[in-house]
DNA sequence: TAATTAAAGTCAAAGAAAGTCAAAGATGAA
DNA sequence: TTCATCTTTGACTTTCTTTGACTTTAATTA
């Protein structure tokens, strides 16, 4: 049951705990080696449990010799909140909104109970009745939150 | 005679029950499996069985390795919030939600900046893209929320 | 310099779950 | 009995994951 992706999620999390410095460099065939898959596994994790909004740049480099390097980036609160902002743009997907609000949350720049509160007003559930809208509706949402937390330290 | 859903409803509780923690976590086509239904008949069970109205809550994912969780919150008719749940209804206009938030800060349920993330979340603006629904859209983010604060005491 | 090799990237298809909705069937109350 | 409501089913949809064939880029070697 355990998703393949979630293991190499956190197995390249432990690389960076580990590293104990802000950057790791990992070698794509090689991980997909250890776990027996495809390559472009590695890939598909690094674009869904490593984006922007969760706080990560993925910078690459093709050919012999090539790798590719993880970034957890660092931020002031008023940086990241107005990068997220942008990231949002006019529509946003449940995944990529809670993986904003986690980041938030890791972060310190939101208490563990405002985050929840964040992710109950932004689930698909609860969107249904905008149909088509949904991910417009819940960027609306999402700025309008994050613009509270603009105007009103923790 | 014994309704299949009402056999349903029982496995589960005694699934919750037997955990001894306030959520478990099941595989729809599992379940469906066991007791020789359709698969929509575990949603047709939870949607009428385990409302937020009568303390629970679902969340799922879907996609290989997804399954659906089921919680069981605190909820009893005399608690505030609970009154408030069954209040906001099927829709909810942005007058009434921001005045049940406002109960909610009174009454120390909520810290202002919480209160001020909710209000944020349901304002008209925010859901102009919801259009005719939404005052519906509204009454779904506000009961997701209230949700959190059964499940998470301040 | 050209050819080869060694990386990583892309994208679409297949697979694995859960969700939706409406139609058909059962039940019960008036 | 009949009408309304509740239950069951199944066809179709959506979301997330995994895989593989093909492409692009960089370094090395002949």
């Amino acid at each position: 049951m355990a998703r393949l992706s979630d293991l190499i999620e956190i197995f390249i999390k432990d690389m960076l705990k580990d590293s104990g410095s802000r950057d790791i460099e990992i070698q794509r065939n090689e991980l997909a080696n250890y776990f027996e898959c495809a390559p472009s596994q590695i890939n598909y994790v690094l674009t869904t449990r490593f984006p922007l909004e969760r706080g990560y740049i993925i910078e690459s480099r093709r050919g012999g010799g090539g790798s590719i390097r993880i970034i957890r980036v660092k931020h002031n609160e008023e940086d990241l909140i107005s990068k997220l902002l942008l990231a949002v743009g006019s529509g946003i997907s449940k995944m990529k909104a809670d993986a904003l609000i986690d980041t938030l949350l890791e972060r310190k720049f939101i208490k563990s109970r405002e985050a929840e509160i964040m992710k109950a007003a932004i689930k698909d559930r609860v969107l249904t009745f905008a149909g088509e809208n949904r991910n417009r509706v819940r960027a609306e949402i999402i700025k309008s939150m994050l613009a509270v937390l603009l105007q009103k330290e923790a």
